[in-house]
RNA sequence: GCCCUCGUAGCCAAGCGGUCAAGGCAGCGGACUUUUAAUCCGAAGAUCGUGGGUUCGAAUCCCACCGGGGGCACCA
């Protein structure tokens, strides 16, 4: 609607679509609008120059002749436009200046120019108000600092807050380089169920609902492990899943109950095939994120350069308390060791019913919260984990690692279990200790096992929590800051 | 679930037993043609999270509840 030639056109009315009464008359928000240039285009732009943009007016200060707005888009930068009386005519001007407030959507088309004070400015000659804001702004200069609020009302969080924009802007970079990353490696994007009938593939607590036409309840997946299995044994030998795991269990800074997961599995892959892969893919992305393969938290480099270290599941307990796993092999007889060393209370001992339960509480207790720098921990006692494969030296030990990193867990892996005879005792043990009240114990699903008789390739497979990689990387002290909108108690009055 | 802590207008925020609960931003009215959190003038806006209690008197002290944060417990 606007031409280069109208520019100068200072005493015509310039052409608008503006309500110029819209404080008197119900506004009624425009539809699209043409954009041409975004706001690091524009400031690039050359004065004289034509632009057409559209965004949130986050400042706007009028004065007499002339009013100044700020304008966001989605580039994230704020440039300054003008409204000027001597070229828009005293009637328009008054109209506009009238009809813009900030926290309103404006198009506008004008030529740019620069002030006195040397800032690049878009000279607008044609203003769109395309919708209203009705409430206000969060302050323009304190910001938004509850918590609360930055929690619940995210989008204002998002506004008043670079940091909290620059951090979701990094996980989604972060997420977009892992799928190229593995994409490269052949590896095929797959989604598998959220909807489960047996919650398997993790130890932990799962949500359940029910499916009103089956007539069925159903668990909210709490990992997507042994879908992705029946997937390799149909021939996708790579395959990889990014989506959310449910786990009915508690809050705090590194647990969610709803949470981003990377799962991959590979084909003719060991764990050490993964050990390798998994920190070449984190030292990738930090570089293609941060640019540098150090992170720093809470005032402490955390250095992902080069080879970590590989630390041995039962010699680092060994070396913290004193037990040898290698000797105690049995819940009653590690409970009372555990509890002769004073390592844990009586009520946290008595609360373990599993080998598996009692020896996963004493490493957490009491080997990761020494571990700050990047660290492999591997051959985890075969008890943890009934889906992963023995080590052919010491059975006692799977073929399994974390990634551990300023005491968070953000990897687990292992080589997997393909056996199906292996795996049949393992998931009845399982279901032992379900009967003894063991809550946190993986459920047996026939139809998996099925598939293990069918045939399934040797693997390694591996999960990366993708909420608290992202923290890392971005220094954020809690996983709610790195999700959009956290799960949270029901806001009062609601 | 337990412990600690916080909760004052749309936002930021002072007040911590004593007259009508500061101030700023935003919003509203006005002035101003080069601002940068513009400035200046004016008017307005508050069940002080909710409900009880103590006191002559409560935003301020106590109790309960609701919500946030931190810690513990549970748990990836």
């Amino acid at each position: 609607m606007t031409t280069d030639d109208s520019t100068d056109a200072s005493d015509d009315a310039p052409t608008t679509s503006t309500p110029a009464d819209a404080a008197d008359e119900q506004f009624r928000p425009a539809d699209r609008y043409e954009v041409d240039h975004l706001v690091p285009e524009a400031k690039a732009a050359s004065d004289g120059a034509r632009v057409r943009m559209a965004g949130r007016v986050m400042l706007f200060r009028k004065m007499g002749g002339i009013a100044f707005g700020q304008l966001q888009d989605r580039s994230g930068e704020r440039i300054q436009f003008s409204l000027r009386k001597n070229e828009l005519g005293a009637d328009v001007f008054k109209a506009w200046a009238a009809s813009i407030a900030m926290g309103d959507f404006v198009g506008i088309d004008g030529a740019m120019w620069t002030t006195d004070k040397g800032e690049h400015t878009v000279g607008v000659d044609a203003l769109t108000v395309l919708n209203k804001a009705v409430r206000p702004m969060p302050d323009k200069w304190a910001g938004v600092h509850d918590t609360d609020l930055r929690y619940r009302k995210r989008y204002l969080d998002l506004l008043a807050n670079d940091d909290s924009r620059a951090r979701f802007l990094t996980r989604s970079r972060t997420i977009s380089h892992i799928r190229r990353y593995l994409d490269d490696l052949d590896f095929v994007e797959v989604e598998t169920p959220i909807l489960q009938a047996a919650a398997a593939g993790a130890a932990a607590k799962p949500f359940s609902t029910h499916h009103n036409a089956l007539d069925r309840d159903f668990y909210l997946r709490i990992s997507p492990e042994t879908y992705l299995k029946r997937a390799v044994a149909g021939g996708l030998d790579r395959v990889y899943e990014i989506g959310r795991n449910f786990r009915n269990e508690g809050i705090d800074s590194s647990h969610l109950q709803e949470f981003t997961m990377l799962e991959w599995y590979a084909a003719y892959w060991d764990y050490r095939d993964n050990m390798r892969v998994v920190r070449e893919l984190i030292q990738s992305t930090l570089e293609a994120v941060t640019g540098s393969r150090t992170v720093t938290i809470d005032g402490v480099d955390l250095d992902f350069d080069g080879d970590w270290p590989e630390l041995d599941f039962r010699t680092e307990v060994a070396e913290r308390t004193g037990i040898d796993l290698r000797a105690l092999r049995e819940v009653d007889a590690l409970r009372d060791a555990v509890k002769a060393a004073g390592l844990l209370s009586d009520d946290e001992a008595a609360s373990q019913v599993s080998y598996a339960g009692l020896v996963d509480l004493l490493y957490k207790r009491t080997v990761r919260p020494h571990l700050i720098q990047p660290c492999f921990i591997v051959h985890q006692p075969t008890e943890l984990v009934p889906l992963a494969r023995r080590n052919d030296d010491d059975p006692s030990v799977l073929d399994m690692f974390q990634v551990v990193v300023n005491t968070w867990e953000i990897v687990k892996a292992y080589s997997e279990l393909v056996d199906p005879v292996d795996q049949r005792a393992r998931l009845e043990e399982q279901v032992a200790l379900r009967a003894q009240g063991d809550e946190d114990t993986m459920m047996l699903e026939e139809d998996f096992l099925e598939c293990m008789e069918h045939g399934m390739p040797p693997m390694s497979g591996l999960g990366l929590g993708i909420d608290r990689f992202v923290a890392l990387l971005t220094g954020a002290p809690t996983l709610r800051d790195v999700v959009l909108f956290p799960t949270l108690r029901e806001a009062p009055g609601s």
